[in-house]
Parts: C-alpha cells; structure tokens; sequence
DNA sequence: ATATAATTGTGAAATCGGTCACGACTTATT
DNA sequence: AATAAGTCGTGACCGATTTCACAATTATAT
C-alpha cells in the first residue's frame, strides 16, 4: 500500500472532498476546477491540486477534473466500498446525536450497537442501533474495532482498557480526560470544552486580518 | 498584548494544560515537570517546555513547575476572570449536549441563550440555559459574539447570515456545510462525520508503529 | 560538602504544511 | 488554423511547528 506517503494534514481533508465531490456528482456535475472546489470546501485551489497530486495525475490540464472519475478514485481509496462498524459507548446526549446522525448515507460507516448503563436505555433501539447494557461489552463486541467514546470523563481509563482488552484498534475519544493506550492504537482526541475555550483565546487575542478557518 | 507572539498551535493547546493544572492542584501537587505534564496530556514534554517559554521562565531549573503558580498564571493568561457569553443555536441532541455541559466551572464560558425553531422547546431552560425562539434572534441575542451552530447543514448558510449581521465574530460550527462568512470573523469547524471517517482512514492506512494521538 | 540525579530553557536542526508561480497541456474562440 | 483562455501538476520557497540535545541550575543523597 503506497499511502504511506499521503501527509496527515492531507489524509484529513480527503473525507471533506469526497462528501463535496458526490454532491457535485448528485448535482449532474461532470467536471470539476480546483478553483470551484476550493470555494466550495475553503481549502486554497493549489492544496487541493497538492493534495490531489499524492494519489498521481487525476485531473487534466486545461480541463479540471471529471467528478465521476474522482468520485470512484476516492471511493476506492477511502473504503468506501466496505462497510466499516463502529461502537458507540455512552448513550447521553451527545451519543444520542451520533446515533441519529446517518453516517451510511456517505460514508459507509455504521455505528452496530450503543452501550449504556441506564436501565432505562438498555434494550432500546435508538436510530436502529440497539444499546446493551455496558456490563456485556465483552459479550457483544464481537469483530468491531472502532469506538466512539461519550462517556463521562471518570469512566475513560476503565472503559479504555476494557476496550483495549477486546481488540478495539481506534477510539474517538469525545471525554476530556487524555487516555492512555498502547502505541499500537490510535485515539483521535475531540475536547468540545478545549474547542471553544480556543475559539474565545483566539478572538480575544488574535487580530481579526489575521483571521482563518481552522478544523 | 505580548499574545501575537505565541503560535497558534502553542494556543490550542493552552486550554488542555490548564484542565491539567487544574486538576493538579484540586489533588494537592504542589510540582509538576514538563514529564508528568506530558504523560497527563500526551504532548512531548520539550513541546510542553517551548509552548511555556513564550510566556517567559515558568519553571525552575532541576525543579519542575510550581503548580499554585503555574495555575494563577494560565488563570490570568487565558482569561479565567472574564466571563464569555455564548449562544447556541439548534437545540437537538448535540446542542443539549453542550447545554448541559458546565463551562463555567473550568473555562468561564457561559452559554448564556438558546434557539430553536421547535415549539416544545422554545420557551423551557435546558441546563438554566433559556431556549428561545430562532426568529428572535435578533430581538434576543445582545452583546453576544460567540454562537455554537448545531443545526442541520441546509439552515447553516441562513443562520450564519443573520449572525453575521448581528456582530457575530466567532462560530463554533458543528454543520457539515462550510459556511461563507466575512473575513474578519473566525470559523472553527467540528465535522464529525470527517473525524469519524478520517480515523477509519488512518486505520486502514497508516502502519500501527506509526500511530500517534491526533486532536 | 560533595557527588549524583533531575529538570528547565533554548539554539539548532529537522519536519511539516501551505502557497506562489509557471511550464505544459487542453479547450474554446475566431 | 491560429490564438486566447483556462487549468493542472509541481519545483521552489516560506513559515510554522516539533524535536533533539545540551549547558545551566536546582534538588537530593551520602
């Protein structure tokens, strides 16, 4: 496999791409300039023909790119021809919002079962995910790899090495608390908290001409 | 301000050392090295150290960090005193989340109103937090410059218009849709779908040895 | 007192990411 | 057919960020 070589800040984007590119296809669209794509997305023309350029030459000079033909280039690179399952631990609120958030529809991940504490929750199905009870983790778990967590942050490291224990090889991890792994497993750390103390940090202290959309 | 001087990255990562700090001190420590602080937060320790020199000689010499003044200094440097005030507009499952999240006790945010266009909503408090309703916004939102946006993507380029014309100037946008807004206003854009999709991503593309804690 | 261990702060080097700018090629126009 | 306009792919550059590695300083142990 050759995308060793992709940058991460590249690997990062590409997700956003492809969602752009099959709206573009769902639109009629056939061709597609680095120019349109970039006001689309806000990323500047040139990183996306850098970007593009990682996977070889996918675009034609004085053309643009066909969007069908990008549309199936990306599709095979990011899987999306496999369906991937995902675990959800922590059915609170924002659990909730990932349950009834669709992410068949494009990106052929499936959130497969929900865990939970709350007597209340177990046994129920939320957005056709049914939610066990956190106990039979090791029961239910079977072959999925990937867990979101949003749980409280007290919970992490317990719920962390039990996951861990099962296989689990990636962890969205949505808790404020900065859990501790094993190298071989990757964590990709969202602090809802942190996010929007930096936003104020940044108005509060950055010039407004100085002013970028950041992710 | 000396505060231009510090890299943006440096910022970002402000808001996690003093959670950690925080916590720190709440457990009685009384030092803390750049070590510690690393394995806590998971940012190499000569980062942690470059990231504190921009704000001068913190620390002591075959010593460590004196964590009481540690903490009064990021207090001070991230604004602890002065209280923010933000909205929310979109109370669904993922605006509740953020509803119910006390940003008052670590981070002196406040979200002080809520909008919604959903009759049972509009006009109950959710975590004492008012939910108004969305065509109020103009008549309610004063003096607020900072909105959370966790509304669906087909809302997000009309809400962002009428923030934008209230005097608006940072977006915390939780829409798939990347919104168009005047340069002189800061977007940080949360995708979860991307997040989710990316991790997958690196997962099946990136070597294990190679894995690293991403935010 | 002395030696050993711990730890900072930072110059220098390495890495990473983004942008400019232009040659090469394609398409559209006259 | 010739010219103009549009657009890619990329070498070269720049700035930001991270990491290395070590002198200087402090704490601890004997």
């Amino acid at each position: 496999m050759d995308h060793n070589k992709i940058p991460q800040a590249t690997a990062k984007r590409l997700p956003l791409y492809y969602r752009f590119i099959n709206n573009l296809n769902h639109q009629g669209k056939k061709r597609v300039s680095s120019k349109e794509l970039s006001d689309a997305v806000k990323v500047d023309s040139a990183t996306i023909r850098r970007d593009f350029s990682y996977f070889g030459a996918l675009g034609k000079k004085g053309y643009g790119y066909n969007v069908e033909y990008l549309l199936g280039f990306f599709r095979k690179t990011l899987d999306q021809d496999e369906t991937t399952d995902v675990a959800l631990i922590g059915v609170g609120n924002l659990g909730t919002a990932f349950l009834h958030y669709n992410f068949m529809k494009n990106n052929n991940i499936l959130i497969k079962m929900a865990f939970d504490s709350d007597p209340e929750k177990v046994g129920t199905t939320i957005g056709d995910v049914p939610v066990y009870h956190i106990a039979d983790l090791e029961k239910k778990l079977d072959g999925v790899n990937v867990a979101i967590l949003t749980i409280p942050a007290s919970e992490a490291d317990g719920i962390t090495d039990r996951l861990v224990a099962e296989g689990i090889t990636g962890i969205l991890n949505f808790t404020p608390a900065r859990i501790t792994v094993p190298e071989y497993i990757r964590v990709h750390h969202i602090d809802l908290a942190v996010e929007l103390q930096a936003l104020v940090y940044f108005l509060k202290h950055y010039p407004l001409e100085e002013t970028k959309q950041l992710d």
